[in-house]
DNA sequence: AAACAAAATCGACCGCAGTCATTTTTGTTT
DNA sequence: AAACAAAAATGACTGCGGTCGATTTTGTTT
């Protein structure tokens, strides 16, 4: 059981969480100060550093709590047996549904989390591997079901799939793929990459 | 030709950059005042601002010219007639080799690049594609050999491929592939790409 | 060379992210 | 309930990125 004190710390972090995001979205990251953001927390500006090392962390912990929702809602009713296509646009499109709706902060949690900063901890290593193993079982199968090669590494095949979302997401934020287009250009891509580009 | 004046910009643009990157090489990028920097240079802090924006524009100014050189070096010593693998070895290594020898200037750069800030012009987007068709002509040169279908359109080919290196550097960014052990994943993802992930 | 407009330079100043010594609150012991 | 130690909260303060109006330099015209 949580202490009384310990509730009331996650209280007060989901407090700030909320506040922060509906300044965020109302005025913007960077037109959002801490102090105002501590203000309508009803806190002290020092105190949300208790709870958060940097500004950007407070953006981070709200992508990673949602993402960990959707992942969640994902898993329960996931069906292993539908089509590796179908599947990974469904997994795919669920996050990147989230980044869109969310420009701003997703821009900033991905920067963080494609190109991190020189990380310390062989725990945040282990952090990222977990999320390249997330979609293992899903891979199995389809090998199974003879839709992937079974001479491939698990990790390349992830790493492929990996690397269409990072691409699709890139596109995006540039501007060069409109947000109702994602849709087909991402199956498109994942169907190529399945049957290879070679004659 | 170039006025005084001009030549004169185009030199002390260059003077800031160049103790830019003696400050940043030495001390980091964090820990390098602007104030600094421009003593460094020789002149007043509002002076820097009006050669460069923000603080960041200063490194992605150094990766453009540096990366900007490295292509044109490229581009000169290509050999369209190589395997395409080979090909796209040469080019993505060089463009990794300038990334991982300035770490936390790459960082900054690709993040940027990858996940830009709200664009405004069309010409950002103009930039951006222009990027992509770089290597139109090495793809449609492999067409022609065969090693490429003919039934992708070469923004996709392009995409692919780009994808890989996202994720190549992504990787490494976060210590899943050491530096040595890049050359040969890269290689076998562009393999894998070529030949399909299907059986 | 004097007068002058345009361009370039400058540094005092502003707002904000993040720190830290001090104060307040909380839970426990006597 | 008084005393006390640990935890939490606080806001004055620091340092830096970026701005802007004042000042100097430069090139041109008379």
């Amino acid at each position: 059981m949580y202490s009384i004190r310990e509730k009331n710390k996650i209280n007060k972090r989901k407090c700030i969480l909320e506040a922060a995001m509906r300044l965020f979205s109302k005025k913007g990251y960077e037109q959002t100060s801490i102090e105002e953001l501590a203000r309508e927390a009803g806190i002290g500006k020092g105190t949300v550093y208790s709870y958060f090392q940097t500004k950007k962390d407070i953006v981070r912990a709200f992508c990673e709590d949602e993402l960990d929702y959707v992942r969640q809602e994902l898993a329960e009713n996931a069906n292993l047996d539908t089509p590796l296509v179908e599947q990974l646009m469904i997994i795919f499109m669920a996050e990147f549904r989230h980044v869109s709706k969310n420009k701003e902060f997703g821009r900033l949690y991905l920067q963080e989390k494609i190109l991190p900063r020189e990380h310390h901890s062989a725990e945040d290593l282990e952090v990222q591997e977990q999320y390249f193993k997330l979609l293992y079982p899903i891979y199995q199968r389809a090998q199974e079901r003879k839709e992937l090669r079974t001479d491939l590494e698990l990790l390349h095949i992830s790493g492929h799939f990996y690397g269409l979302y990072l691409l699709m997401v890139s596109c995006w934020y540039n501007g060069m793929i409109p947000t109702e287009e994602i849709p087909e250009a991402m199956e498109t891509m994942i169907r190529q990459t399945l049957e290879g580009l070679k004659p």
